[in-house]
DNA sequence: ATGGCTACGATCCGTAGA
C-alpha cells in the first residue's frame, strides 16, 4: 500500500495537476492539504472519474484537508474531537487496515505569537489525539504539513532559520512530544539524499537555489514503520508551471 | 532592505502563507 501526502495550496488551483499526478503515481491514498475551498466546491466528480473516492474537510480561503482513496475510506472523523477549532486542519478515516490522519498544523507566522501559541496548543491537543488512536489502531499514519522541520538537516540555512518559526525549539519539542507517543519519520527510516526538502518559498528563486525545508512528514506507529519498505519526496510537481509550494510525499507499506 | 511570490476575496489592495 502507498499512501501520500501534498499541500496543494487551493486545490482550484491545482487541480489539473493533481489528476495528473494521480494517473501517474497512483497512490493507493492521498492526504490533501490547503484545500482552500468549501466542501459544496470540491471537485468530487473529477476524482470519482480518475478512480478516487474522497473524503473532504474543507474551509473559504484557508485550510482544509482532504482524503483520496481507490477504495472508499470509513470511519471518518473530521476535527479534533474534544479541541474547539473554527480552522478545518485534520480529518481522519480508515483506508483497508491503516487509521489514517490527515494533518494541516497551523504555521505559527512569528515566534511568541498568539499564532505561535495557538500552534502550540494545537499540537498538544493533536498528541492527545493520536494517543488514543495508537491504543485504538495498530496500523495507524499522522500525515501532512505539520510546519516543523524536524532538524537542523531539514533546514537549507539553519544558521539563517536558527530561532525563527518552523524550527524553534518549542516547535520542535511539541512535534518531538508527538512522535514520543509512538510515531516513526518514515522518511528517515531510508537512506535520503542530502538536503532533500518538500516546501520551497517562492520568492527568490528558492526551489532553483534548492532553498528549502522538509516541513511535510509521514509518521507512521511502530507496527507500521516496521512495513515500511520506502519514503521519497518526489519534486517533479514542484518544477512545473504554477507549481504548489509544497511538493508530495510517498511512502509505502508491505501490508 | 523584513522586501522578494502566490492565492483568495475583496477590488485595483489587504491578508496569509512559510
Amino acid at each position: 500500500m502507498r499512501i501520500a501526502s501534498w499541500n496543494v495550496n487551493s486545490i482550484r488551483a491545482r487541480q489539473d495537476r493533481l489528476l495528473r499526478w494521480l494517473e501517474k503515481q497512483r497512490p493507493d491514498a492521498l492526504c490533501l492539504q490547503e484545500l482552500k475551498v468549501e466542501d459544496e466546491a470540491f471537485p468530487f466528480d473529477a476524482l470519482r472519474e480518475a478512480g478516487y473516492h474522497a473524503v473532504a474537510h474543507g474551509q473559504r480561503t484557508y485550510n482544509g484537508v482532504a482524503i483520496l482513496a481507490r477504495d472508499p475510506a470509513v470511519d471518518i472523523v473530521a476535527g479534533i474531537p474534544g479541541f474547539d477549532d473554527e480552522q478545518k486542519r485534520v480529518l481522519a478515516a480508515t483506508v483497508g487496515n491503516v487509521r489514517v490522519i490527515d494533518v494541516y498544523v497551523p504555521n505559527g507566522q512569528t515566534v511568541g505569537s498568539d499564532k505561535f501559541e495557538y500552534k502550540l496548543r494545537w499540537f498538544a491537543a493533536l498528541r492527545e489525539y493520536v494517543t488514543g488512536e495508537l491504543a485504538r489502531h495498530p496500523y495507524v499514519v499522522v500525515l501532512g504539513d505539520f510546519n516543523v522541520a524536524p532538524e537542523d538537516r531539514d533546514v537549507h540555512d539553519p544558521k539563517a532559520w536558527e530561532g525563527s518559526v518552523h524550527v524553534s525549539p518549542p516547535e520542535r519539542a511539541a512535534l518531538q512530544a508527538l512522535q514520543g507517543v509512538g510515531l516513526v519519520d518514515c522518511f528517515r527510516l531510508f537512506e535520503q539524499p542530502e538536503k532533500t526538502f518538500s516546501w520551497w518559498d517562492y520568492r527568490m528563486m528558492a526551489f532553483r537555489r534548492n532553498a528549502g525545508l522538509r516541513i511535510d512528514l509521514i509518521l507512521a506507529s511502530a507496527a507500521l514503520a516496521q512495513k515500511c519498505g520506502g519514503c521519497h519526496i518526489d519534486k517533479a510537481p514542484r518544477k512545473l508551471e504554477r507549481p504548489s509550494d509544497h511538493t508530495p510525499v510517498v511512502a509505502s507499506f508491505d501490508i
